[in-house]
DNA sequence: CTGAAAGCGCTAACAC
DNA sequence: GTGTTAGCGCTTTCAG
């Protein structure tokens, strides 16, 4: 059962098609009499519009695009909010996409902006920024929130993640520990690698030997990743007595990790994570972290968006919001 | 800058538009040479179909919309993947959209469906459903999962939440409780309602008298909820030795909450969460809980829509699927 | 096997 | 103010 056309509305109403358009679209003058003839019609018919017939004329769909590695993992979930909130009043929806670091998927999705069906996109995800390097990517308006490669020319929104990194690891030192290791994810991550920058700068500031030994790896940012790795941590030659994810989940994994090795939080292992996931206060002990203005990454990176929408060529721009330390109880 | 369409394509391979269809399709027979020659003008060109004027045309966009409240919420994440999942290698892709239960996002999702831009619904928010009622929306193909208006004519697949929440309530009676609280939340939500249904069967079954006392309402799902009800739980005349929440995320809140009021679990307060989420097993104490199929739940919502897209006039069904208990440390 | 042409529903000149 | 009409890019008869 299709629905009516506006064809069929304007003949309801006895008028023309161009006439039932502009009341439609509210631009153009209209005789309140004719308007509400035709507003009465469209009423009785149900009649929707046809977005797709919009679009293809108007060549916009008034759908953002967000893609995202994993919703299951928090930290996305608030930058979503604030994206939403910062675009929701100026007309535009948002579609999310969880490419789950499938390349394929990532493709597909982003076939919707070069198919048209969305105006725009906000990347979280680190492959396909790589990708857009050399695809066509390029030739349509997205933006890069958190995550993304350093020689795309593309508009970038995010935090120092070395200076962060650094202020941890600065704070552990200032707690007294010495053996501090680091829980880090995938190098091939702009983030992961900054970070691992700002741990050997927070310990050459403190005048402690980097050692490659205690930079452990977890190959994803789950819970379950993090708990894996206690394994790892705690058979150290020279145990550490405090360790530094570079996510809140994987630091939560380990307090479930050294609870069941019978270590004590912070007193036999102090432990840091990054991000201040909501979760983070939740814990026990409550997770000590570095804070990321998610909301505001979010809100941010759809102004850059839409601003590029609004003026396809304004210059490339780069924001780096303000990171925090969050004292708790577990470092 | 516009991409090529297929009549520059079809120029560029001095074919008519109609055979570039026909090749771009795949489904008619087209001489192997021809082929080839358009194949190589597409590629020249960077020629990318144009899915508005595609659709518009076939009144198809294979694209499936995913409603969910709050993609915070750890739940929904593994349901959407088993979504994706079911409809991966249907030649589907699956468009997340949350509306934070505001009534307004979810009208203008619920819009792509009329307006044609996506091709049915899976919803997992319980405002749209009863909205479906009153609207236009039964005219679509969508499922409900996990939650919907029961009146609503509408496929839908969830688990008996009735018995699950019964089952949860004879098990902490078998442990030796006979005062246990019952964290629920709003019971205009279908879940809630059930689940209150399921745990004052479990009373009465055991033979223990419901106390409405003891049946305490948060209003919101997230953990910060679920430590705010501590106060109110522990104040109660005759203190429960166990509690029973509606969801995980409010069970881990709690936990929390009684780490910080000195009392001990389970020893001084059982607890015991519904969903079982991934961080329900990283918890400390780790959570005992109901499980829900929850990747299940997802394959079989997509199945059923799959199902109802193929063939529109297929009977509208129910499906429910089995929980189970999660025995772990907190009861 | 291939081409011409109609038409999906809409907007935007351009006329009146 | 309002109507006529030409497309947006595609698929799909219908002829050949």
């Amino acid at each position: 059962m299709r629905s009516a056309s506006i064809a069929q509305v304007a003949e309801h109403a006895g008028v023309s098609v161009a006439t039932v358009s502009r009341v439609l679209n509210g631009k153009q003058a209209v005789k309140e009499q004719t308007r509400l003839r035709v507003v009465e019609s469209v009423q009785a018919m149900g009649y929707r519009v046809n977005q797709l017939a919009r679009s293809l004329r108007t060549d916009e769909s008034r759908l953002l695009l967000v893609m995202v590695p994993d919703i299951g993992n928090p930290f996305y979930a608030q930058i979503v909010q604030g994206i939403n909130a910062a675009v929701q009043d100026q007309g535009y929806s948002v579609l999310l996409c969880e490419t789950g670091g499938d390349a394929n998927r990532e493709r597909r999705y982003f076939d919707l902006l070069s198919s048209r069906r969305a105006d725009g996109a906000i990347c979280l995800d680190p492959y396909t920024a790589q990708q857009a390097l050399h695809g066509e990517a390029l030739r349509f308006p997205w933006v890069a929130c958190c995550e993304f490669d350093s020689q795309a020319n593309v508009p970038y929104v995010g935090i120092d993640n070395r200076a962060a990194a650094r202020d941890a690891v600065t704070y552990l030192v200032g707690k007294g520990h010495t053996r501090i290791a680091f829980l880090n994810s995938d190098t091939r991550f702009m983030y992961a690698s900054e970070r691992l920058q700002g741990y050997i700068d927070g310990l050459e500031q403190a005048g402690i030997a980097f050692s490659a030994d205690y930079c452990l790896q977890a190959d994803s940012l789950d819970f379950a990743a993090g708990k894996a790795a206690v394994g790892r941590l705690i058979a150290l030659p020279e145990r550490p007595t405090a360790v530094f994810a570079v996510s809140d989940t994987l630091a939560i994994g380990m307090l479930r990790g050294l609870h069941e090795a019978q270590l004590r939080v912070p007193d036999d292992m102090a432990v840091m994570g990054f991000d201040d996931i909501a979760l983070a206060q939740q814990t026990y002990p409550a997770l000590t972290t570095v804070a990321q203005p998610m909301r505001k990454l979010g809100e941010q990176a759809a102004r850059a968006l839409l601003k590029q929408l609004d003026d396809p060529l304004a210059p490339t721009t780069a924001v780096l919001l303000p990171h925090r330390l969050m004292i708790r109880e577990s470092a």
